[in-house]
RNA sequence: GGGCCCGUAGCUUAGCCAGGUUGAGCGCACGGCUGAUAACCGUGAGGUCACGCGUUCGAAUCGCGUCGGGCCCA
């Protein structure tokens, strides 16, 4: 067949064109991705929608990290398909794609790249070279990406993202910072921190990944003040934190004992601890013997005091005095009273401010004692220290117990190293406050699903904490807080303009360490320097609702949009960026900056497993796209799940979505040639030119395509995308490809210009070029092919791209809810039918007499008897009233049981006689009270000796449907013989033409012989059928005909032998 | 350890909100169709609805608990 191939030229082609005959879903891409290219399409769609109610979509920035995973295909393309709806829907879409660009991970990367091992090197490189360094990486990984993104159709504004490293960006985040200050959110603390020695930088709780760590476990004496030999034992799998011990903690509800304790060696000491874990500790001493001395509630505790176990090394500890109070964390567990050093952990920071202990953390940023450690320790990283402290504490007699556990521990999420708490001073809003107007601000908001808002994210902000936003590294916005050095004033400054005012400095780029630079005058004569730190990378995409409106160079994008009218992410982000924009929208403006939020799942491999590279069972975004295509990959995601639950990645289902988009590539090419054949033009392709000659199905087609329409709008008012794509692909499988197109078949064969053909086209066409607009958003590219060929194809003033079209709609008046409930049940009576042809043996090509429709409510196919004659290829279609069955065949079986003790040695006799017997004789029998009589002999036959039972007759095979049961006949008369045999014939001469890859519309000579001579009497008043079927205009057909041609063949069917000769005329 | 979500045929899933005989697709077996044809269609086998307890006349569906998976937190 040959083949045209598309030039997709902007007039237009006024001419529908072939198409290949497999779905090659790279080729159609790749033209359809060109064919945008060169017309701007995307731009054009934009423009088109510029007047249009706003509909502000703010991407969720991915990490620049160079390749894009299952996870953010599956995202972007959720996103595509939503904007594109929306827009054909005519909302001007705000879409500009976003990218998160700075941090840590682009550092450590870069770090690698360059051999660096910790932050002197980066020094040392020089400051200004590494941002370069990090700039291009950034840059380049985006790029990579977008490529990535665009394969996949998704049409964001790619041309002009918003990048978390360009200065309007940068200012967005410095305004926000100075409303939080305007607004006393601004807080500078000493507080404990989650912090990487290696990065030299507090990290984020999120930032934190945990897994098993073997370390100490050891048990320490702490001796109490002028008690001799009286000891508070305590716990810990941190020896190194014991330098910076300030105080213990007890439970108030716990009770503890004082235990005289005796060792081996006979010497007995006094410990202290929790009662119910007395037996515990000393075994774990190895202590030979104790004794209870006294009972003592929590608060008995607090009158105690103790000196620090390494008073001797630690030289500040001599001036601290050691205390024991009561905190709700402690537990009954290990000895139940804790240690606490309020520079090395969380809680225990809190307790000591409430108890104003001091502050101790002799250990610096780079996870190493400092000298207020003492000089023995100073210099030491803190867990290679571990070993030394437990020594020391051993030398001095207050190690109780040691050993190793293994235990969930902290990591630093990009370099992997073993993250340490430590008190430092860092900059925080104070989202805490804001807790209870975030609860009321989310309550607003539309989530899909529901429980994404009212349980999960809500329950994430009743846990709101102050959010650390300083990091102690390069790569990120700069705090724009500068301080005096005199007189300690803060100072923030919001953009570069008022940077530049303030300093008479103008920055090409705001990034360190030009920043660094910019000294401002204090109004007490002083000189401000900022501070150092940058912003924790989640506070970038946190402003990205303002900052990709350009906020605040633009003010008025701000009135116009803001705040966005959706916003979808995966489920991780509730913690991540639902909760990141919602802590600085609140600082900013006081309320969401989004209107409604859809949640979705991950993507993990087949088995519901994270996908992982050590599991080895990853998936690629482009190795399916190489496979099946883009749109295979994105209807195959939309359908897979509800967006909100997990994927679990099937190449197989992957496989059959790509077969069900052949077959709507079959379902679309298939008429075409016989369109071109007709010369088929816009002039006839108006279906309302054809009411009155449209048949039931083509009414139903149309009923169903409005009804599809209709169901994608009420699934994607829920962002219901699975079902829309699942509607879609139910569509074409069962109503198009599976019903209509076989209906519609014969009508493209007919040769005139016959309006029933006609108005088959003109429906085919209306129908396909529909259906191409519904599909626009979901698998945009077959869409756009379809719509070139059958909408431009046919007319040149057509909008220039199926995105450039309205949304259909659903036309109420073209559904009929009464046609499509009977074509269900015409199609249940054919499937029925064919189920019972299978029974009996009988073949669809065979003509039957009759179809017999059995039911017990009434049957009623209007206007569609004639569809399912047609379809289970039957002379008659008879529907039963309700209630009646077809005549039955009675069927009798004797009763043994009773007939034995009646007959005795006659028995035998009698159950002969009634086998021999017709059913219907032996009912008649026994209605008369006559006998029956068997070798001269009779036998009264009574009721209950036989049971009778219904069978249909031979001629009639059975099939049930939903509403009862259908009834074939399958009796052949010579008439419907004659048709069979025609049949075979005409399709084995089909098969021929195939073979010699003739023409649609090639003439042949045909030459048969056939030498059953009862065959050829069958067939010979069908010869002008046959001919016409297989467009021969010269057909002889006998028992001696000589067989001739280019292409001779055997045949054989039913016992029939035949030779066969075609030849092109 | 806590919060939220998920668990239905070998695989992927519908049904669950609103209780009333678990329904599809893939794969498998058998058959059919043949100008959509390296396609397509039909039939069949295949389910303790993860498990346990409860509510109810009735539970895949509602409640409680257990187990397994995912995300987040501790």
């Amino acid at each position: 067949m040959a083949v045209r191939s598309h030039a997709f030229s902007s007039g237009g082609l006024d001419l529908i064109v072939e198409v290949p005959g497999q779905y090659k879903a790279d080729q159609i891409e790749e033209e359809i991705r060109h064919f945008w290219d060169e017309g701007s399409i995307y731009s054009k769609v934009r423009s088109l929608r510029a007047g249009g109610r706003r509909f502000f979509f703010v991407d969720g920035p991915p990490y620049t990290t160079g390749r894009i995973h299952l996870g953010t295909a599956w995202n972007k393309v959720i996103k595509d398909s939503i904007l594109r709806f929306r827009s054909m829907n005519g909302f001007a879409v705000k879409d500009r794609a976003g990218w998160d660009m700075h941090g840590l991970p682009i550092e450590v990367k870069v770090e690698e790249y360059l051999g660096f091992k910790n932050k002197k090197d980066i020094e040392a490189f020089g400051v200004e070279k590494f941002i370069e360094q990090c700039k291009s990486f950034a840059l380049r990984q985006k790029d990579d990406m977008t490529a990535q993104f665009k394969t996949l159709g998704a049409w964001l504004n790619w041309d002009d993202p918003y990048m978390t490293l360009k200065n309007e960006y940068i200012e967005a985040a410095w305004w926000t910072l100075q409303r939080a200050h305007e607004r006393d959110l601004l807080e500078r603390g000493l507080r404990v921190v989650n912090w990487c020695p290696r990065c030299e930088t507090a990290i984020a709780d999120s930032e934190v990944e945990y897994w098993d760590e073997t370390d100490p476990s050891i048990y320490v004496k702490f001796p109490v003040v002028d008690q001799p030999d009286t000891y508070i034992v305590i716990w810990t799998t941190t020896p190194w934190t014991i330098p910076a011990n300030v105080g213990v903690a007890v439970h108030k509800d716990f009770e503890y004992s004082k235990v005289l304790a005796q060792k081996k060696n006979g010497a007995s000491e006094i410990l202290i601890m929790a009662s119910d874990l007395v037996e515990n500790v000393l075994k774990e001493g190895r202590y030979q013997d104790y004794e209870i001395l006294d009972r003592l509630r929590g608060e008995d505790l607090l009158v105690y005091q103790y000196s620090h176990p390494l008073a001797d090394i630690v030289p500040v500890q001599k001036d601290i005095s050691h205390g024991v109070h009561l905190a709700d964390f402690v537990t009954s567990e290990n000895t139940g009273i804790v240690h606490i050093a309020p520079g090395h952990g969380l809680e225990d920071f809190e307790l000591g401010m409430a108890e104003h202990m001091p502050v101790f953390c002799p250990v610096g940023e780079d996870g190493r004692y400092t000298y207020e450690a003492g000089e023995r320790y100073e210099g030491k990283y803190v867990r290679e220290a571990n070993e030394m402290v437990n020594l020391d504490l051993a030398d001095r007699g207050l190690l109780l117990a040691s050993k190793s556990m293994v235990h969930r521990y902290g990591h630093c999420w990009r370099c992997k190293t073993p993250i340490i708490f430590i008190a430092t001073r860092q900059w925080f809003l104070k989202i805490s406050q804001l807790r209870d107007q975030m609860l009321d601000e989310i309550a607003r908001v539309s989530w899909y699903p529901e429980w994404a808002g009212s349980a999960r994210f809500r329950d994430w902000i009743m846990g709101a904490r102050d959010w650390c936003i300083s990091r102690q590294r390069y790569w990120g916005i700069p705090l724009p807080i500068w301080i005096c050095r005199k007189c300690g004033r803060i100072e923030v400054i919001g953009t570069a303009a008022e940077l530049e005012e303030r300093s008479g400095i103008e920055m090409s780029d705001l990034h360190r360490p030009g920043v660094d630079q910019v000294v401002m005058s204090c109004s007490c004569g002083g000189e401000m320097r900022r501070v150092p730190d940058v912003f924790d990378v989640w506070f970038d995409s946190a402003v990205a609702s303002w900052a990709t409106l350009n906020f605040p160079r633009d003010q008025q994008a701000l009135q116009d949009w803001w705040p966005a009218d959706f916003i979808t992410e995966g489920h991780d982000q509730t913690r991540g960026w639902f909760y990141s924009q919602l802590g600085a929208s609140m600082v900013s403006f006081g309320r969401a900056p989004y209107k409604s939020v859809l949640m979705h799942g991950f993507t993990l491999d087949d088995q519901g497993r994270k996908m992982s590279k050590s599991i080895g069972n990853v998936v690629q975004p482009e190795e399916v796209v190489k496979k099946y295509g883009a749109d295979t990959l994105r209807l195959y995601v939309l359908a897979s799940n509800a967006p909100w639950e997990d994927l679990h990645f099937s190449w197989d289902v992957a496989e059959n979505t790509n077969r069900m988009l052949n077959i709507l590539w079959n379902a679309y090419r298939f008429p075409l040639p016989y369109m071109i054949l007709d010369e088929f033009d816009l002039s006839r392709a108006d279906i309302s030119r054809y009411r009155e000659v449209l048949r039931a199905e083509d009414r139903w087609i149309l009923s169903r395509i409005n009804s599809l329409a209709k169901e994608i709008e009420e699934s994607m008012s829920q962002y219901q995308l699975h079902r829309v794509a699942r509607s879609l692909q139910d569509f074409i499988l069962e109503d198009l490809s599976r019903w209509y197109i076989q209906l519609v078949r014969p009508r493209t064969w007919i040769e005139t210009d016959d309006p029933d053909k006609l108005a088959a086209y003109a429906t085919l066409c209306h129908v396909m070029s529909t259906l191409s607009k519904l599909l626009a958003p979901f698998a945009p590219f077959v869409a756009e092919t379809m719509y070139q060929n059958l909408v431009r194809g046919l007319d040149g003033s057509a909008p220039e791209s199926v995105h450039l079209c309205n949304w259909p709609g659903h036309d109420s008046s073209m559904i009929d809810p009464e046609l499509e409930r009977q074509m269900v049940i015409v199609r249940e009576i054919a499937e029925a039918a064919s189920n019972a042809r299978q029974k009996g043996g009988r073949k669809l090509r065979w003509p039957v007499s009759n179809i017999i429709v059995s039911s017990k409510e009434p049957v009623d196919l209007g206007d569609l008897e004639k569809v399912l004659k047609v379809q289970t290829n039957s002379k008659n279609i008879t529907i039963l009233p309700p209630g009646e069955k077809p005549p039955m065949d009675m069927e009798l079986t004797v009763v043994h049981k009773k007939i034995g003790p009646a007959f005795k040695g006659d028995a035998g006799n009698v159950v002969k006689a009634l086998s021999f017997a017709s059913p219907n004789d032996v009912r008649r029998l026994i209605d008369s009270g006559e006998p029956i009589f068997w070798e001269g002999k009779s036998y009264l036959i009574t009721e209950e000796m036989v049971e009778f039972h219904e069978k249909p007759p031979a001629n009639l095979v059975h099939a049930g449907f939903s509403r009862g049961s259908v009834y074939v006949d399958i009796a052949l008369s010579d008439d419907l013989r004659a048709e069979g045999y025609s049949r075979e014939i005409v399709r084995r001469i089909q098969d021929m033409r195939k073979e010699l890859d003739l023409k649609v519309d090639d003439q042949i000579k045909v030459s048969i012989l056939l030498e059953s001579p009862e065959v050829l009497t069958l067939i010979q008043r069908m010869e002008g059928y046959v001919a016409s079927e297989v467009r021969a205009c010269s057909f002889r057909m006998g028992r001696d005909q000589v067989v001739e041609g280019i292409l001779l063949k055997d045949w054989e069917f039913e016992d029939v032998k035949m030779r066969v000769g075609i030849a092109p005329v």
